[in-house]
RNA sequence: GGCCCGGUAGUUCAGUUGGUUAGAAUGCCAGCCUGUCACGCUGGAGGUCGAGGGUUCGAGCCCCUUCCGGGUCGCCA
């Protein structure tokens, strides 16, 4: 059934196709998205990357042959037609259609090949079951929504390689197959045939490579990088991602941010044209963290956080009271205006909300606009700490309080958490709005209460802060660190820092990590060893190119921006991956499983 | 590893307290229709109710196990 081009130049693309070609003739190709039949004349859109356009079969002016052939033409046909292009009478204008004020007039066409029916539209609108979509990806990535999520990635990437480019910045592949790094993501593994016994990782980052790079005097690296991490998904976390990779030698934190900053204005410039106001704001972790409860605030919207310990610590409300004692912290947010509308119902959803942030419960008033108040501590409340408080939180007539006690982090996070969900309920997240800015001093260390260790923060090679390097011994906890976020809208786009290009600072990282010099050396004794021969500082940033495309596109997922995406357990639906391979080529790298049950 | 939501026609979904032959829309197939654009009209086909087990006279519905998809906590330097 299928046929050969023999012969015919495609003219056009679909959508190519403007007013100013009228009475031309045209060949086209494509793919058959409707096709109606009047009896008599037949309409069908005809679709390719570029969008639709309308052809027309008319009984009366074509032979029987090519009239058939457009009777029998189905869904998702691939056609090839060729006609004269048309004005259409003003009647007939399509307002909804890019070409909809033409159409082809058909006078022959050849099926190139058939399809059968399509398990899903290929339509935008479309609200398939996911699991169906990516079983199907390659007709799910025919939806013009999912096209034009690839074309503009295409567009962002070649955006970010030519501002690197023009800054003197060299591109360089390094290896996929590689070796483990500490700490961080658990690795995909790849063991080696030549090599029995032993395996190479895939890289979670370029890290070690780009460090080296520095070390080998090139300078200015960057890369579209691949990336693999075994952990699982999340909407906006895939096993396997693309992040732009970059390290710059002898810069401080600001000529790193420089560099970074250029590429987001030219990105949104280029392919939103949305000016984006540089500098970036800054704002330390610390501040992030009692403002809006994160590390990533969305700064879109204020409901910004308040610390009421100190009103509330004598408040009469013994759980305040007794969080305050404890060294616990009272936080809360104001939701202006909301009073009314959240239901007693309501507030029992959001305090199970703020439960699956580890914090016990939520504490509420609401001060309705008819003055009545409905609250689940203000029974409790001494009438003067009432009043004390709604002043600090900025609450008057119509608006609700929240508040959580509990250790700090873990309050300010829940109600972080619940500024969001207020945020996304209110409508005050406005997709249009690109809210970016630099998250600055993070600590260097977190506490790990499991392994009772610390952990690096960031990663083991960051350079603590000048300033802080004194608390290194006594209070390795207080150290922050020369790193930095960028942050848009509430999503981590990407994180960066100053590296530690001293050996001997590095050997004091990994003590403090609980490596001893042993280990350190025996894992890595090249970097270290590397680290003597002349190490300029360095430092640089990395930042997922998938997440800026889910932002860019106003997209729920990464699913949505990337071709062929992992569903939630890590599987490719389509090929059916994971999977078993022959024994043969187990016994090759001499691999054997041992699976329970 | 935990929690939540879901799985019924090709697709998206409804399905009451457990009760006759499991429905709708859309898609598909056939016929009619010469300006449609979500074309319309008439007719038709289409179901392992994710899978397995159990309770019951009787299960799409209740119970157990399990698989799959989504969201999320942990995790993700």
């Amino acid at each position: 059934m299928a046929e050969f081009l023999n012969g015919w130049q495609r003219s056009n693309m679909c959508a190519e196709v403007t007013k100013s070609d009228v009475g031309q003739q045209k060949t086209l190709m494509g793919w058959v998205q409707r096709s109606r039949n009047m009896g008599g004349i037949i309409f069908v859109w005809l679709r390719d990357r570029s969008g639709m356009i309308q052809l027309v079969f008319n009984a009366d002016q074509l032979d029987a042959e090519t009239y058939a052939i457009a009777e029998s033409l189905r869904a998702e046909y691939v056609l090839a037609v060729r006609g004269v292009v048309a004005l259409r009478d003003a009647s007939a204008i399509n307002e909804d259609m890019q070409t909809g004020s033409i159409e082809i007039i058909a006078t022959e066409a050849r099926i190139l090949n058939v399809a059968e029916t399509p398990p899903i539209y290929i339509e935008d609108s479309a609200k398939d079951n996911e699991a169906v979509r990516l079983k199907y990806r390659y007709l799910d990535l025919r939806k013009p929504r999912l096209q034009k999520a690839l074309l503009m990635r295409a567009q962002v990437v070649s955006a970010i390689r030519s501002y690197m480019d023009s800054n003197g910045f060299v591109e360089i592949e390094t290896p996929m197959l590689t070796k483990n790094t500490p700490e961080g993501a658990r690795e995909f593994l790849v063991p080696s045939r030549a090599h029995p016994g032993e395996c190479y990782v895939l890289p979670q980052s370029p890290q070690i490579y780009k460090q080296l790079l520095m070390l080998a005097g090139m300078d200015k690296y960057y890369q579209v990088a691949r990336c693999f991490r075994d952990e699982d998904s999340r909407a906006d976390r895939q096993p396997e991602f693309t992040q732009l990779d970059l390290e710059m030698s002898f810069v401080e934190p600001q000529n790193v941010q420089h560099v970074v900053e250029g590429v987001f204005a030219s990105v949104f410039k280029q392919v939103k044209n949305i000016d984006i106001p540089l500098p970036l704001p800054r704002m330390t972790w610390k501040d992030a963290m009692e403002t809006y409860g994160s590390d990533k605030p969305d700064t879109r919207f204020d409901m910004t956080i308040h610390t009421v310990t100190d009103i509330v610590a004598h408040s009469g409300f013994s759980l305040f009271e007794k969080a305050a004692a404890d060294g616990q912290i009272v936080c809360g947010i104001t939701a202006k205006g909301a009073a009314d509308s959240l239901s007693r119902k309501d507030m029992d959803a959001l305090s199970e909300f703020v439960k699956t942030y580890h914090v016990k419960g939520l504490a509420w008033a609401a001060h309705n606009t008819d003055d009545t108040v409905r609250s689940s501590f203000a029974k409790f409340f001494v009438p003067e700490a009432m009043s004390a408080l709604l002043k600090q939180m900025d609450a008057e007539k119509g608006d609700a309080i929240f508040l959580i006690a509990d250790k700090r982090l873990t309050a300010l996070t829940a109600m972080g958490q619940l500024r969001l969900k207020l945020g996304e309920q209110f409508g005050l997240r406005d997709r249009d709005k690109f809210n970016l800015l630099w998250i600055t001093e993070f600590p260097l260390l977190e506490w790990d209460e499991e392994d009772q260790r610390y952990m690096a923060a960031h990663h083991p090679f960051t350079m603590p802060m000048n300033e802080d390097f004194a608390l290194m011994d006594g209070h390795p906890e207080q150290v922050r660190a020369k790193s930095y976020d960028v942050v848009l809208n509430g999503i981590e786009m990407g994180s960066g820092s100053i590296r530690i290009h001293a050996s001997d600072l590095q050997e004091k990282m990994f003590s403090l990590l609980g490596f001893s010099h042993d280990e350190a050396w025996e894992r890595f004794g090249f970097l270290l060893e590397a680290f003597k021969y002349g190490t300029p500082p360095h430092g640089g940033f990395a930042f997922g190119i998938d997440r800026l495309m889910m932002m860019l596109t106003g997209s729920d997922s990464l699913r949505e921006v990337i071709a062929f995406p992992k569903a939630q357990n890590a599987s490719d639906l389509m090929m059916g991956t994971p999977s078993q391979v022959p024994q043969k080529q187990l016994d090759l790298v001499r691999v054997r499983f041992v699976l329970d049950d």
